[in-house]
DNA sequence: TATTGTTATACTCTATAACTATA
DNA sequence: TATAGTTATAGAGTATAACAATA
């Protein structure tokens, strides 16, 4: 009985969200939520997230950075970072190590199983971004990634 | 003390996250919470919040959709759009009219009240990101959005 | 039996304040 | 006095299961 009703609406349903489809920003939250979704499922074979993902990369390719150069690179509060920080620790994957000129900070080290857990992973999302954006062509991709940057840049400054 | 130490990293702290820049993914990230945030401050001026602007402009371009197409649409989940119609119900802003047809169904209609604000908070949304996107070209901008569409469109076919 | 709206609930994420130890 | 890390906590946002009414 909804049949017709079904078909003229399947024809319209990819256009429901029409009205907001225009917005830049509307635009970024639907193709980030597909991203994420992928991602997550990605880095969860390696048994992280992406904000682990995130905070272990930075560490692997800034060895000694402290928790508060950290938190402010990823944009989340510092007391946010130390369950993240607890979890890397707790599984070998990096260390806090103490600071001699000021042993208020910790000198987040990775191990070695830390760097090889991070390359690995950095394959794996390597991996999954070149096949999700397939779709685009290698310029595009570049020009979407030089737009968003751009952006980035620009507003910050 | 910490002066040449201060410099020296503000030289590289742009670039802390530079392990991470690369992704598309997180370049998305980084620039659609730049727009949020900015969007909120927008959207509080309309008593809005970004969730609550989207589905009145959706129910008042699409008047009479049912709660469970508006969640379809907005990809969030039945139960927490309840809340979301209640609020703006509860402000007169829509109203849920019963369907004769099938009386389980909800058809959301907007009140005048509701098209008159959508219609304000449309030409502020509109314009914050104007204002926030003027750091790129009318083509950029438009290159953008295409590129972000033809994304989201392919990988959902 | 299946669907719509609803309630309850739990889990994650995020933001804020306050504490400690150091500087 | 100010800063780094930490703790506690509250508020959003999100996901899941189960229910009543209706199909």
């Amino acid at each position: 009985m909804a049949e017709t009703e079904a078909a003229a609406t399947h024809d319209n349903a990819a256009g429901i969200d029409s009205p907001l489809t225009h917005y830049l920003g509307y635009a970024m939250k639907r193709a980030l939520s597909i991203v994420q979704a992928d991602l997550s499922r990605v880095l969860a074979g390696f048994g992280l997230r992406a904000v682990s993902f995130s905070a272990l990369s930075i560490i692997v390719a800034r060895p000694g950075l402290t928790q508060t150069q950290l938190a402010d690179a990823l944009q989340i509060e510092r007391s946010n970072l130390v369950t993240l920080i607890d979890e890397l620790a707790g599984r070998g994957l990096i260390v806090r190590a103490p600071v001699a000129q000021d042993r208020r900070r910790h000198a987040l080290m990775p191990t070695a199983s830390g760097k090889k857990l991070a390359a690995e992973a950095k394959e794996g999302v390597t991996a999954h971004e070149r096949a999700l954006f397939s779709c685009l062509t290698a310029q595009e991709q570049e020009d979407l990634r030089h737009m968003l940057t751009k952006f980035r840049q620009a507003v910050s400054a």
